[in-house]
DNA sequence: TAGATTGTTAATCGATTAACAATC
DNA sequence: TAGATTGTTAATCGATTAACAATC
């Protein structure tokens, strides 16, 4: 990997605020340019990283992805007004409470699968944003992160109400809370795991759900072997309990993931007691009624899937 | 759940063969109808087994869901019929050897991702007929298996040549070989695995990759506990033998199911050995450079996500 | 103020479905 | 033959993007 050293190169295209620095691309000594889009061909854009507006030198085709190690975490222009008086202005209006609440919430709109996606990851990346100390950000922005476009997130969000201040954008607190509520995030919730093998895996994982008020609330199997077995601090229930566990509990969603005909049994179970929502890792087809939302994930067929991008 | 003795009660229409054998709902005592499309509500339809075309009563409210268990595999129309000359020639002319065998391969249309996807499911669908000994398959067929529109089927299908025969379908196996041809299952292949945790668990579900000539090459792991175990026939290596395997082996495609920093550590050596495709169970927001497919699943991700449709 | 960014409308793009002539 | 089902075209539907007035 060719290592940069950052005072001798570099144009820097910042995608945190977007303001180019002045330097010469050491390839092709072309000057800088403005850049909006992330799909612009400019020369010598070193992304910041994690972003993925990652673009390569239409000149001396130098690949500012191999380059992104070397400039980790750099931000020439935001390091250079930090301090200011301006950049410190900036913020704080940025950070003025908003005026107005978002609509209605009982119109609520339905939204397409789509939608309710892409409100999961502008959700993820105002997490990771706000673990950086951000407090604001711009649709943009945000767009670069998500791997969107921009205009795409401010339609998606003008559905529930005005979350942004023109010229500042977004609160970043604000508008996870308020994302956190259209996704149902806002009362706790639980969910059931079927499966202990796979819970076990997810051991470490699922501590980012119980931030959002919907942790594990059980842990079943199928198999003799695996009831109670410990799981983290679980004991793990023979799946006769369900009903037991679920009657009169917080519970709507499940992980299905047993293999073979025990998920079909399984499920049929989880839909006897009103479950509105299943993760199915099982591998199978299940047939479930309309009123239960299935999503399904299997990886061999994924990577079945994925050979076809291998030419 | 409610418990149907078949000769006293039902409407049969058959999603195999979709003739309706006469009968009386026991709830409305409303007849028969013919019904094309799933979505059609009619008087106590009883989907066959697996199929997803379910519909409720629309005058006894009687869920045929909840009938599903009784009437399993059973197929009045096709059980009357198998044994006799009409049915005989109907299957002996579906086997008949096309004529048309498919559009040159070089004109290599870019298909979109949602194509891809659905094309492995209609593999997948058309692998379990096969087991259950089918030989024919039409697109309506197909669609109720599969649960999208049956035009879409044959628009997906055309793309790439003339598969079927008006009047008779498409042959199974035939069908079957296109499709994996298409998706580029038809050349052998390799999978790198990387996390024994993951592999491990996944053991069994890996045989139907082989089957697809696209096993799992190798087995490897960050962390030094894991490196040197068993996992099923392979030895955990540790990642800086990555490039070692990789070199000359016709692997394209890894799994990528290491937690925290490692995995995009992993995932930058994955890029530098020109890898394809990525199956990224990490958790982590990756950022590949384009030339990478990556496919992303976050379990804990996905289980907020579906908090959404829990109302 | 001037410049930046929102919320929203109109234009574009792509994906799905209905319909039907051609075929078996 | 009559009836069924394909491959394909035209119509529909929905999702994304570009553009811009309103706002800060």
């Amino acid at each position: 990997m060719m290592e940069i050293s950052l005072s001798a190169c570099g144009i820097y295209n910042c995608l945190d605020c977007r303001y180019v620095a002045n330097a010469t691309c050491p390839g092709c000594a072309e000057g800088n340019k403005h850049l909006r889009d992330a799909g612009d061909k400019v020369c010598a854009v070193f992304a910041c990283v994690e972003s993925r507006g990652i673009a390569s030198c239409q000149e001396c085709g130098e690949d500012s992805c191999v380059l992104r190690r070397s400039v980790e975490s750099i931000c020439p222009v935001r390091s250079r007004f930090e301090n200011t008086r301006w950049w410190a202005g900036r913020m704080a209006r940025a950070l003025e409470p908003r005026k107005c609440a978002g609509k209605e919430a009982d119109s609520k709109p339905r939204m397409s699968d789509r939608v309710v996606n892409r409100l999961r990851w502008y959700l993820t990346a105002l997490d990771s944003l706000a673990e950086q100390g951000e407090t604001s950000v711009s649709s943009w922005r945000l767009a670069q992160r998500v791997g969107v476009n921009a205009a795409l997130i401010r339609k998606d969000l003008s559905r529930f109400g005005e979350f942004g201040t023109p010229s500042f954008g977004y609160r970043i607190d604000y508008l996870s809370q308020r994302i956190a509520a259209i996704l149902g995030l806002d009362e706790p919730r639980g969910v059931v795991w079927i499966g202990a093998a796979c819970m076990r895996l997810h051991l470490q994982s699922v501590g980012r759900l119980a931030k959002h008020d919907c942790g594990v609330v059980a842990v079943f199997d199928a198999s003799p072997e695996e009831v109670g077995s410990p799981v983290g601090d679980f004991e793990v229930l023979p799946l006769e309990k369900l009903a037991d566990v679920l009657a009169g509990s917080r519970v709507s969603a499940a992980v299905l993931a047993l293999t073979g005909p025990a998920a079909a049994k399984a499920a049929d179970m989880l839909v006897e007691q009103q479950i509105k929502a299943v993760l199915n890792l099982s591998g199978e087809m299940l047939a479930l009624p309309d009123s239960v939302k299935v999503c399904s994930f299997d990886v061999v067929g994924e990577l079945l899937e994925l050979c076809h991008y291998c030419r």
